[in-house]
DNA sequence: GGACAATTGTTGTCGTCAACAACAATCTTT
DNA sequence: AAAGATTGTTGTTGACGACAACAATTGTCC
């Protein structure tokens, strides 16, 4: 077993079948401590349920406020150029934007310049909306701001300012 | 419109169907911007792709090297344990441990002292296997840190620390 | 100007993953 | 012993990323 990367040795009890009943929560992670990944994943699961709970009343999922949002404040742009910004595939895109067409939020428009795109456009409903969801989303932040404290918040947004 | 949370007044043209070329990244994201939400996601999507290709020729997913790394650091943990300990539901767990015991890298046991549940241990191949696969994803870890720094991935460990 | 390549939106498939619900077998509680 | 909780399992649903193919249209190149 050449040592390469973190050995540890098995913890208490690596017998077999019969073991004490273990506290859930004084179970090791190992390796897992020193990923980035882990964390990362362990957070954006949480982030999204408060996301999603705190818009819950709207019933608008963070891809959908991301993709609104965008197009709000760039109207004319072509799926896309939204998809390639917000890194979705055109093919998905399609789909969030059938469903918030359907709830009259968005409107696609015929481009003239282009005939093969369509330009975006949120609706007056859909303006009013956003600002709506906006100020839920806000809420949303602040959630997020309790639970890992101003200071980290921000560390946080400065750190990975450039994958946005 | 009540100017609750950031206002920002849609960028040049307005317009409607035409419109110029757009460079694809001098499109505002606007609220987007102060979410956390939104850059965790672009990350966690980033350090994945990255895991995924890092430990490609071993076909080792983010998850499945979470379950290994926890089960072979305590080894006789029942299924439930694993599963609240990494936060996965136990319906999902139920079809990694099938494709990691297909793959002889895991085995079940039958606990004598409670017959509901499973002991999981790493099999001698499992255990030799997962020393490779740490070793990958410590290189794995490298381009993260290449990626964002030295000292804003600790950063990053540190402020996540208690997600985990 | 006309053939050929590239782009746009769309449809469809596949695999991962979280969230539930239901169920049989087995503890635990009372 | 009866009622309730837990464990593993199966199945369903929906969001999501990754691909592949296609028609319509535009752009390029000779």
């Amino acid at each position: 077993m050449t040592a390469t990367a973190s050995q540890t040795s098995p913890r208490k009890r690596a017998g077999n079948g019969a073991a004490r009943r273990i506290d859930a929560d004084e179970i090791g992670l190992d390796a897992l401590i020193g990923h980035a990944g882990y964390a990362v994943r362990r957070f954006q699961i949480w982030i999204f349920q408060d996301f999603i709970k705190t818009l819950g009343d709207v019933d608008i999922r963070p891809t959908q406020y991301s993709v609104l949002t965008v197009i709000g404040a760039n109207p004319g742009l072509s799926q896309m150029a939204v998809a390639k910004r917000l890194g979705i595939e055109r093919a998905r895109l399609v789909h969030l934007l059938d469903s918030l067409e359907q709830r009259r939020l968005v409107k696609r428009i015929k481009s003239k310049t282009d005939r093969r795109s369509h330009a975006m456009h949120l609706t007056t409903q859909g303006e009013t909306a956003l600002a709506k969801f906006k100020r839920l989303a806000a809420e949303h932040e602040r959630h997020v701001e309790a639970r890992i404290g101003k200071a980290n918040r921000e560390r946080l947004l400065q750190i990975l300012a450039d994958f946005t």
